[in-house]
DNA sequence: TTCTAAACCTAGTAAGTTGGTAGGATTAAA
DNA sequence: TTTAATCCTACCAACTTACTAGGTTTAGAA
């Protein structure tokens, strides 16, 4: 149940944005230099992030590209569900689709996998890219679904 | 990111083991037929799951499957965990499996990644067969690695 | 002893996904 | 006009998934 290369490159870019796109676009030689990932691998995952509206792109020479918001205003979520599609492990925890699960009044399991996907849902949208590059998370404020307390410990 | 078949076959299956192997063992044939299943794929999942030391199979006329230790002492992530093999989304998460990691030094998601594992263990392991099916979800004891509070929300 | 129904085992397989590569077209700064 | 970048599409080999098929072994019941 890994995650894919799409998911976990994506995610290492966006971190090198953070870094290194402050005040020039980055090229993607320079992140797959930095990455030691494909570059014309990362030409799709970056075309997935830009349709998400997570990065812009500047075209031509001395182009590249730069986050579309501030870091701390990008979820670790947002990127991955950008390039992985819904954050779940199971189909029938969509939300407002609950559509090839045949028999899902009387399934016992449904209640569990919509039990993990929340708490992973939790975990991915109250990280933010500035948390990555920080070390120290920033606190989640009010109404961006957690408990409140600043939960470390890795 | 879904999960597989297997995970998801495997966990409905173990329910049903939980509902109708009270005292005779429970053929295969029966469990296909009540979750919709193939037989001869189920017969795949189960090896898994003697395998892990999760069932006991009685072979012969009359013979079927069993849950190896009582409802409430198997937890859904040793289920998992036997179907699916490592319960992380990111290799650079397992424990004392930092290989294909090559600059685990320098990564600025690990720590992400550490930290999603943990949550979702969190709820895998504290989860059981018992409470897949009894909906009231019993408070972990002390010692099983949660918080102590009996959390729903489903 | 034979029948039957079950677990057990191995091989194959069509379809889909993954993780790329290749080759170009377009854009814009120098 | 050159250069270096994004952008776009097609292709591909290897792998995984979700099975099916066809058997062997085991043990209860007739």
């Amino acid at each position: 149940m890994l995650i894919s290369t799409k998911g976990r490159y994506g995610l290492r870019s966006m971190a090198d944005l953070v870094i290194y796109a402050q005040e020039n676009p980055v090229p993607l030689r320079e992140i797959a230099e930095r990455q030691g990932i494909s570059e014309s691998y990362l030409e799709q995952v970056f075309a997935l992030l830009r349709k998400a509206g997570l990065v812009n792109a500047v075209r031509g020479s001395y182009g590249g590209y730069t986050l579309a918001r501030p870091a701390d205003q990008i979820t670790v979520g947002e990127v991955l569900q950008a390039l992985e599609g819904p954050l779940t492990l199971a189909n029938c925890a969509k939300i407002g689709n609950p559509l090839d699960c045949e028999k899902m009044d009387s399934c016992l399991t449904m209640p569990f996998w919509k039990e993990l996907s929340a708490k992973m849902e939790e975990v991915m949208f109250s990280t933010t890219l500035r948390d990555l590059v920080t070390k120290e998370k920033t606190p989640p404020e009010a109404g961006r679904g957690t408990t409140g307390k600043n939960e470390r410990g890795n």
